[in-house]
DNA sequence: CCTATTTGTAGGAATTTCCTACACGCAAAA
DNA sequence: TTTTGCGTGTAGGAAATTCCTACAAATAGG
């Protein structure tokens, strides 16, 4: 019951290799469904009718536009239309304001992780308004970084050597435990963490100083 | 013997966002390390030394500096050092060679597809300076495409289904085929079109409108 | 017409994912 | 203090996935 139907996707975001790398992480998600991408706001606009999005992400600063113009047509348009907006800068909190005035749903900044965005979705997705914590300084990880310091010593581990891409059955060999155990710790971990797939466990055990592999 | 050693990575890229979304595709490969990481070009010749990375990924234009600028400063520091440099804009003949002349071994631009930045990162792992067939126009997957039309029938009809998220089992059903033969299918349709997840699929067949799922 | 490759089909082994289980210890409640 | 309960270390099972290998029929090139 994590969510009903699927999210049907609109993404609007200028250069490629962003736009890419955003729908490659979304899309792992089950319940993304992607309708629609465009680079500019025009061609958004135009094919709004066509795809019919329950989400709209779109970026504040457009070639051709900007984002909350477009988003504003577009809600004129059809006005069920859930918008999150990606901007460039820090959302201070008189600008999040105008936003929400204007019907959008919900700002992630370029400056915070991906996964916020991912979170930020799933968040809006039925039409409620999503205001993230703090969204203002270099918050970061807050929740992860608690979460880890909440592990026990076992997971702690674990989550080590998996960071440094050691294989399973080798973290098994070294703590002299059953790959099955070691697979435990793993969804656990991950649990815990938040996390979903490897790569996020990396990044966050080297920002964090725990990944010295060596 | 696809790539003999790891990949040690630096990468410097301002905004978090893209930082995190290039990170968690880049590290989806075994081959690559990351070793650091910075938002700025002085933060990252000061851990120049410290990390000894093998590749510097760079934005060309940096908070603090512009990447043309840092990366000649690292190559001096370091010169066995690989620049990859990520720009803004596409990138011109005129300006490649000036790259080039700096010592730097590849481009790749932000309206490029992310793949390229992987397949480019795997190209000048070892020193060799790499310049992708046309990165002046919106080529895109152009080699992708060619694949796509030279899939067989049955292969394009689980590359439809898969697409659509439908599951394997039933996939294998539909077609009157075992689970293992739908496997069969899926992995050719990967090597041959040089994907490594769903989601590079998934986004492949919407953009060429092979994907409707009604 | 004959060889080489592609295509449709599938099996096996190793790994991974997702659940469930369960004893033990420590901590809070009674 | 005795009980109840949650977290931790441990692991098993089922289903799915990945990575190979196999092999006959179809087909394309010579």
């Amino acid at each position: 019951m994590v969510g009903q139907r699927k999210i049907r996707l609109y993404v609007t975001v200028g250069q490629r290799m962003l736009r890419d790398s955003l729908l490659f992480q979304l899309l792992l998600n089950d319940d993304v469904e992607l309708v629609g991408e465009s680079e500019t706001g025009v061609d958004t606009l135009n094919r709004l009718s066509a795809t019919r999005p329950g989400v709209l992400l779109i970026e504040e600063n457009l070639q051709d536009n900007d984002g909350l113009t477009i988003a504003e047509s577009a809600l004129s348009l059809q006005p069920s239309l859930s918008v999150l907006l990606i901007s460039d800068t820090p959302v201070s909190t008189g600008r999040l304001a105008i936003y929400l005035e204007a019907g959008i749903k919900a700002v992630v900044s370029k400056h915070q992780p991906v996964q916020e965005l991912m979170k930020t979705l799933l968040y809006i997705r039925n039409g409620q308004v999503y205001v993230s914590a703090r969204n203002t300084a270099a918050d970061d990880t807050p929740t992860a970084l608690a979460a880890y310091r909440a592990l026990s010593g076992r997971e702690r581990e674990v989550a080590h050597l998996m960071a440094g891409r050691v294989p399973v059955r080798d973290i098994a060999e070294q703590l002299g435990v059953s790959c099955k155990t070691v697979h435990s710790y793993k969804d656990r971990i991950f649990v815990k963490l938040g996390f979903e797939r490897l790569p996020e466990l990396i990044l966050f055990m080297h920002r964090h100083q725990h990944g010295a592999t060596s």
